[in-house]
DNA sequence: TGTACATCAGTGAACGCGCGTTCACTGATGTAC
DNA sequence: TGTACATCAGTGAACGCGCGTTCACTGATGTAC
């Protein structure tokens, strides 16, 4: 074939340049999570990269813009995991039991993603646009909505209390308030999520 | 008497100086909180102020130290307002219900000062002592530790959830997810509190 | 298959500007004697 | 009370540096005919 996309040398997405283009995105993340956004620089990631500054600008018009494509696309792939939870047959006190350690894992696995999410996040929330598929806010509030049992609050506050649950004790492990992995306070989160959201809690169930 | 205090001209915390410091701190929250410490130079607060930038290295070392003091006060206010609510004789539910309202009051009549808070939080968490005088989250953590009944969770767990049942619709009101002042909600945030932290909540208390 | 051209992804040096900070100086106020 | 000195809180101009960004250029790869 005379078409691209074979050995993965030449162009397109497994070309040479999408592979930089990651290198990049692994590197700024990294880098932004631990010294901040201002505190890094275009040198800083180019040098963890291994190319020239002026290269980073043939993948991303702006370090801004770099910043806000990583928030938006990481953004995106919550969205959609939470999304998934919609389609199993589950009721709402699962699917939130499976939100809780989805936040839970996401923190103890990849830190560094979830310190950059959570920090940075009032320099893009606004530019998140309100699909489902892309703003975890708004997948969350769809799988409140389509769980059946209506809660006591207007669904927007139920969800930001669901969301609170799981972020502030992430804070707290942040700074060295809460210990251990988060994981391990998973299921009293989601119990005490259950019983703020009115729903009762899952009876007979053994946890694991 | 030759001291210095008298007439409202001279040295000491009335004199020009303090009032010009607190015109800085002033005019710096309003500009942090709209604009972003970063998108915020030296030059606006002191054009805002309507003094040279020379004066405001007469109060605070560099603009990192201006901010940084900027949040440690209010936090310690916040902390001082906090411990207020344990010496009352009140149980424990109530306290909770007062705290959600000072929370929401803030948000409410503040809300420079509480996105000031609430977005430059990890720039200078690490930097606020332990001490419940001066750190909200300690004295939340007193007055849930003298609160008497023993929460089903440990308690800095207790206190991440209290807290991000707190902010997080907070956040929403910020991003315009929750509308209405946020003190609309406070009743509904008190009572999930306390069904969260496994509290019963207030019978026959007819709200208001 | 060979040749000419287009595009892509990179280099590395330079630019220039906005920024935080410094500094010599001034006038007002307080203090010592 | 008068004089000399110290301190404070301000001015306004300048500094210099780190930063994001640009730009001419290069070699590799793909495409047209």
């Amino acid at each position: 074939m005379s078409t691209p996309g074979g050995p993965s040398q030449g162009r397109g997405p497994e070309g040479r340049g999408a592979r930089t283009r990651l290198r990049i995105e692994e590197a700024a993340l990294r880098l932004f999570a631990s010294r901040g956004v201002a505190g890094t620089s275009v040198r800083d990631i180019a040098e963890a990269v291994g190319v020239s500054e002026g290269a980073l600008y043939r993948h991303f018009p702006s370090k801004e813009e770099l910043a806000r494509a990583l928030f938006l696309e990481r953004y995106a792939d919550l969205a959609q995991q939470i999304l998934k939870l919609k389609q199993r047959d589950m009721p709402l006190s699962r699917q939130l039991g499976r939100v809780v350690e989805l936040g839970c894992a996401l923190f103890d696995e990849e830190p560094a993603l979830f310190a950059y999410l959570l920090i940075n996040q009032h320099d893009h929330l606004a530019h998140v646009p309100d699909d489902p598929e892309r703003n975890a806010v708004s997948a969350l509030a769809v799988l409140l909505e389509t769980g059946g049992s209506a809660p006591p609050q207007p669904p927007a506050l139920a969800a930001a209390m669901v969301l609170g649950l799981l972020v502030q004790p992430a804070v707290f492990a942040l700074y060295g308030r809460l210990d251990g992995p988060l994981m391990r306070h998973a299921p009293a989160i989601s119990e005490a999520m259950l019983r703020a959201l009115g729903l009762a809690p899952i009876e007979g169930g053994d946890g694991a």
